[in-house]
DNA sequence: TGATGTGAATAACTTCACAGCG
DNA sequence: CGCTGTGAAGTTATTCACATCA
């Protein structure tokens, strides 16, 4: 997919995902062709980044016209890795966990929560959302039984280090983490942190500051 | 705070707080001076980076020595804020939303829901882990009233815009989106969206790509 | 000796500016 | 003519390397 050995900056597939929220809500408003400029437009992103980012992939667009906007949903997906769904479970079935399980974002853009994992037996049996709730014993066997590669870490803080081994161990390949915690894994397994009292503090920096 | 005309690069204060939680975690524990290099062994940054973030502020270490993980926690607070607790409300009581207002984390750091929001009449008069939940329409007054500076928007995308809008007219002056979508707001307000689907898109990017 | 603080060097990212093409 | 694609220029951030000080 990618263009020889050129490195994608990190900030650019993050943007990647920005333009298709954007190609998305157009493409089903009935826009077929879009420029750079308005791709990028209620984004705080210059046309010239956006198509500096694609042509890192590519070339997609069409000088003097735009891109279209069917065709650059479907590349983005397909750089992305998310022209096919994903098998996603999650553990820990706490307050957050739930409303996860119950987000619409996922299922909508081919993430599958397929199981969710607790181990406090009075959640186990029951489903969130249609999704079963199983108990942590049997998570590596899940997880080698299904082929699951991304999982979704909601449990307390202090539990996550050993999820995060328990995941590594299984098989996991990548973890998207909400405990507040660095979590010490193999480098081949890709992981990001959620932590939303961080969000809040940088953000009360600038309160102070501009 | 800041060091004369000297910008501070974004990344560096998000990275204050990384280093926050650290220091906590070791003040905790008993530690009494950590240096550079350990403030920051698991988490991805070298000791170099964090001198230079650190010095943007001031010098807080002892050369030969390190930083008294106190007095840098103490430091690092002052320098985000976090050296007072702020007002905090919650607009949108969905699944999402009652998560958050149960979440310890904003609390134990300074962060005071007072305040939740919705225009659900059956979720009006409840309460939420103490949060009492209000009718929307007198979200302008309350926060005049109680001079409320940050904002956490939980509602649905649809609504979000329109709820952006009025927090900006009332006078506050940070906003947490949760919402996916970008919010058109005044340039002197501070904001910052996290989009849970998104930060599993771009994590399922490297799994095809490392 | 050991770790900070910091200019200088390097690397990474973004913006500019425009050739080229439909 | 308008907009893409892209080298080049400009800007910003990170790493290096070492003087300095307890």
């Amino acid at each position: 997919m990618q263009k020889k050995d050129r490195r994608i900056p990190e900030e650019t597939v993050r943007r990647l995902s920005l333009y298709l929220r954007t190609l998305r809500f157009m493409e089903n408003k009935g826009v077929q062709v879009i420029s750079s400029e308005r791709l990028t437009k209620h984004l705080n992103i210059t046309g010239a980044q956006a198509r500096k980012d694609l042509t890192y992939f590519g070339s997609f667009g069409q000088p003097g016209v735009g891109y279209n906007v069917n065709r650059l949903r479907k590349k983005i997906e397909e750089i992305l890795g998310l022209d096919h769904s994903w098998n996603v479970i999650l553990v820990g079935c706490g307050k957050l966990g739930a409303a996860l399980l119950a987000y619409p974002g996922f299922r909508r853009f081919g993430f599958r929560i397929t199981a969710a994992f607790d181990n406090n037996p009075d959640k186990v049996g029951r489903t969130i959302g249609k999704v079963p709730i199983i108990t942590d014993q049997k998570m590596e066997e899940f997880i080698r039984k299904n082929d699951v590669k991304v999982a979704i870490i909601t449990a307390p803080a202090e539990a996550a280090q050993e999820i995060a081994r328990r995941l590594a161990e299984s098989g996991i390949s990548a973890i998207l983490n909400f405990a507040p915690r660095y979590l010490v894994i193999p480098e081949k397994i890709q992981i990001k942190s959620v932590d939303m009292a961080m969000e809040l503090e940088s953000l009360v920096y600038y309160l102070k500051n501009h």
